[in-house]
RNA sequence: GUGGUUGUAGCUCAGUUGGUUAGAGCAUCGGAUUGUGGUUCCGAGGGUCGUGGGUUCGAAUCCCAUCAUCCACCCCA
């Protein structure tokens, strides 16, 4: 009985020209991560629900994918349990799917303390999954790759962050804008608003003011039962405008009453003064309506949009003061910046920025035309990949239409026919399958114009 | 969690006020063509019209429910 072929919402299958080019961007990444010193490491899929909750906020909990437990899961649930969906969820559900790669991290580093040396670099290129509800660019099952770096409070590892955004997106041949802003300078700017406890909402409506206005944006805050006094207060900082050197110069006088306010601002001229002298191409600003959801940032926050396509941020990240510290390891601030792999497949499928060679596996195929010439074909083939060329013969003494159809279609760039004429001449024909060209030549010629 | 969109062949979609056996393009397979693909021509296979119920002599078409999908909001990579 034939089932339905589908799979879960927000769930995809990759198909080997796809997967080929997921590479292309895993491989690019990790290039770079290990040119900047950073060091790979893997969590597992699920971690401890306990591990997980509370860390991103109240959105995040209810994102959450959660694990049913093994065995009997059911066994002993009272009647009481059962008409509280939470009390069940928490008593059934001791696992979870990791929600992003930092807070394992975090909880790595607590776990494997004794084991590390400070500061410590690390990278991990893992999926991760949030029941979220899918649409453009959003799935529920996605890769991030992140590179982090914890036990040092140094600005010099927010400014290898940004070179490696620098690095990266420009490997990858597209345009990007990096945001750099602070989250010690909106704590700041909630505190002289009189309004410090309000700072998450402060924070996720100004984050909005891009998109919908800044008219919306304190409509939004008024409903978050934010003065109108407060608003007169925050209303110049959103509106400022020229510079980084004169924004943070305005800011400062601002922020001057507030200590974590002008905390904020020093780092923002600190990290700005080594980006200025650094030698970046992509560009790099400074946008205090940057804000981003995830509530365990404490410092610097970064956040990367494609120029050229409009799909949501690419990459997002900041610093941590204190995420260990929720696992019992104090006073290590951590910095770190994720690469959603998934949006920068779109971001280079839409702008058809993928090198040709990302999607090609074969880069010859040996047509196979009878016995007489295998053993000539199978020799040049064993000697191609000796030599590093990724090569194939086709199984099948199929016509030869049907086999070039066969290198057409899977874009081999090259065939290699040896048939009665070639073997008569003693040679071979390579066809270059691009350009239709076809040149008669010897094994030599053949690696000369493969590698 | 909120609002909307769309479900017809493997894919993209037509299908008239409800009316015989539901179509096209692409894709697949075969042939024209026993040594040349991506560009020709001919032919073939492929459908419980998302699912269940209702109205009707008759439903892909109208009504209800349900499932799925995509988009936007929320939030985020």
């Amino acid at each position: 009985m034939a089932q339905t072929t589908s799979i879960p919402k927000g769930m995809r299958d990759f198909s080997p020209v796809e997967m080929l080019r997921r590479n292309y961007i895993f491989d690019t990444i990790r290039g770079v991560f290990k040119r900047y010193g950073y060091a790979p490491i893997e969590t597992p899929a699920m971690e401890h629900l306990s591990t997980l909750l509370g860390k991103y906020g109240e959105e995040g909990d209810k994102l959450l994918f959660k694990v049913l437990n093994s065995g009997d899961a059911f066994a002993g649930i009272t009647a009481p349990e059962l008409a509280n969906s939470n009390a069940m969820a928490a008593k059934v559900c001791e696992k979870g799917l990791r929600y992003d790669l930092t807070v394992p991290f975090a909880r790595y580093v607590v776990q494997h303390r004794n084991e590390l040396t400070f500061p410590f670099k690390r990278y991990q290129i893992q999926p991760v999954w949030r029941a979220d509800r899918p649409q453009k660019g959003r799935y529920r099952e996605f890769y991030q790759c992140d590179a982090d770096v914890v036990g040092s409070p140094s600005l010099l590892n927010e400014l290898e962050l940004v070179q490696m955004v620098d690095d990266i997106f420009t490997r990858f041949g597209i345009r990007v804008t990096l945001k750099i802003n602070n989250r010690k300078v909106l704590s700041g700017i909630a505190e002289v608003m009189g309004a410090a406890d309000k700072l998450i909402d402060i924070t996720v409506a100004i984050d909005k003011i891009d998109k919908i206005g800044q008219e919306a944006v304190l409509d939004e805050l008024r409903s978050k039962s934010i003065s109108e006094a407060a608003i007169q207060i925050l209303l110049p900082v959103l509106l400022l405008q020229g510079d980084t050197i004169s924004k943070l110069q305005v800011l400062s006088e601002i922020l001057s009453t507030s200590e974590i306010g002008m905390k904020g601002v020093e780092e923002l001229r600190t990290l700005f003064g080594y980006i200025g002298r650094q030698d970046l191409r992509q560009q790099v600003e400074l946008d205090l309506s940057l804000a981003r959801g995830l509530n365990y940032y404490t410092g610097a926050i970064f956040e990367v949009k494609a120029n050229d396509v409009a799909i949501g941020s690419i990459s997002g990240g900041g610093r941590y003061d204190d995420l260990t510290g929720i696992f019992g390891l104090k006073d290590v601030s951590g910095v770190g910046i994720s690469f959603g792999a998934d949006r920068i497949y779109d971001v280079l499928t839409a702008l058809n920025k993928f090198p040709d060679a990302a999607g090609e596996a074969t880069k010859a195929l040996f047509l196979n035309l009878g016995e007489a010439a295998l053993d000539q074909s199978l020799l040049y083939l064993r000697q191609l990949r000796n030599a590093g060329v990724p090569a194939e013969i086709y199984p099948d003494m199929a016509k030869m239409k049907k086999q070039m159809e066969y290198a057409g279609k899977r874009t081999i760039p090259y065939v290699i026919i040896i048939g009665e004429e070639e073997m008569q001449k003693g040679g071979l024909s390579l066809k270059n399958m691009q350009t239709g060209e076809q040149l008669f030549t010897d094994y030599q010629g053949l690696l000369h114009a493969l590698s």
